[in-house]
DNA sequence: GATCTATATGCAATAAGTTGCATATAGATC
DNA sequence: GATCTATATGCAACTTATTGCATATAGATC
């Protein structure tokens, strides 16, 4: 159930629409937790159904009307109870590594033309991070607070791409040496 | 869908039971792909709907019958054209990377608590399959096909959970002189 | 004698996530 | 004039995954 607290902890800060959160998902709480806009909403009824969150209507003409979303109280409660439950590393779920496991029936070279795209994938992503990190957190010695924690959050997404693009390339590497052999 | 691949491709070498299968993912291939049983046993019969794998039943008494499974033609070619098709990366999904964002109005100390909880989590794994690395691939080297495959997912999985141990640390690290300045 | 573990299967309910569709308008580009 | 993009919400159907329950027996441990 992240994506419920992932929702409460953007809305800590401002009051929200789905719209705001959807755009903020796709920019820099999205770099590590994806939702589509249908999900949002979902979980955003079922957060005020739970009063977690408050919803406020703001009338708009030539556009539909924004409803934006505040954390309750009994939101921020709930947060801080969720903080301190064990929290359960997640599961691996990586196309890619069940591709390894078929390596056999499967070409090589499919499997390899596959570890590349990845490299180029994570290695896309990881330099967008890192230009991020560098443009937000010039001096991470100084940083405290809610700033840390994202930094903290930016430096797992860059080590989490890293493993991508290290991994891929060592694949490649060894399906290269046995391609020769 | 890529339970149904891992499934496939665990059926190629030998027949096996959804009671197997859980097994197996608990050992060797749950190394990096999760599922209960109930999910296994739902998905092997969708499987066999779609004649993507032939059951047998083998009688037994004392015990209740087993039914074991075996990838056919049909199923051979589909896991191939899967491995054709583009993969799709997997998103982060760890509720630590959330409960970063939430720093502020969680206390750090109860964040670090829970670094220190994966920590221990992800380097007890990481052990674990180096072991499995040492004792089923002395020599990486001289690796072909299947073998190849099953350690080259193994290096991602040690990989993985080298990511997790860094990142927790260096996490930990920062959190510890915030609290000391 | 009672509980625990392993064997072996599965249903039902719920939660989480994806895909496709629907509506409605302003402003910009082709 | 026609299409595209951005704004703003949401339903419906479906797939995927989790949680809890149910059944049935052999053998081992307490």
């Amino acid at each position: 159930m992240a994506l419920a607290h992932a929702i409460l902890t953007a809305l800590v800060d401002e009051e929200l629409s789905g719209y705001d959160l959807a755009k903020r998902f796709d920019a820099s709480l999205g770099h590590f937790w994806k939702a589509s806009h249908q999900q949002i909403y979902k979980e955003l009824s079922k957060l005020e159904q739970r009063a977690l969150v408050a919803a406020r209507v703001i009338e708009q003409q030539a556009r539909p009307d924004r409803i934006v979303y505040s954390v309750t109280e009994a939101g921020l409660a709930h947060l801080r109870d969720w903080a301190g439950a064990p929290a359960k590393p997640a599961p691996v779920k990586e196309d890619l590594l069940v591709m390894c496991h078929a390596l056999g029936l499967v070409p090589a070279e499919t499997l390899r033309t596959q570890m590349m795209k990845r490299n180029a994938y994570a290695r896309e992503r990881m330099e967008m991070l890192q230009r991020l990190e560098a443009k937000l957190f010039p001096d991470p010695a100084a940083l405290k607070g809610r700033a840390l924690g994202q930094y903290l959050s930016l430096r797992g997404g860059v080590r989490y791409e890293r493993l991508w693009i290290d991994w891929t390339e060592e694949c490649c590497a060894l399906l290269e040496a046995r391609r020769k052999s």
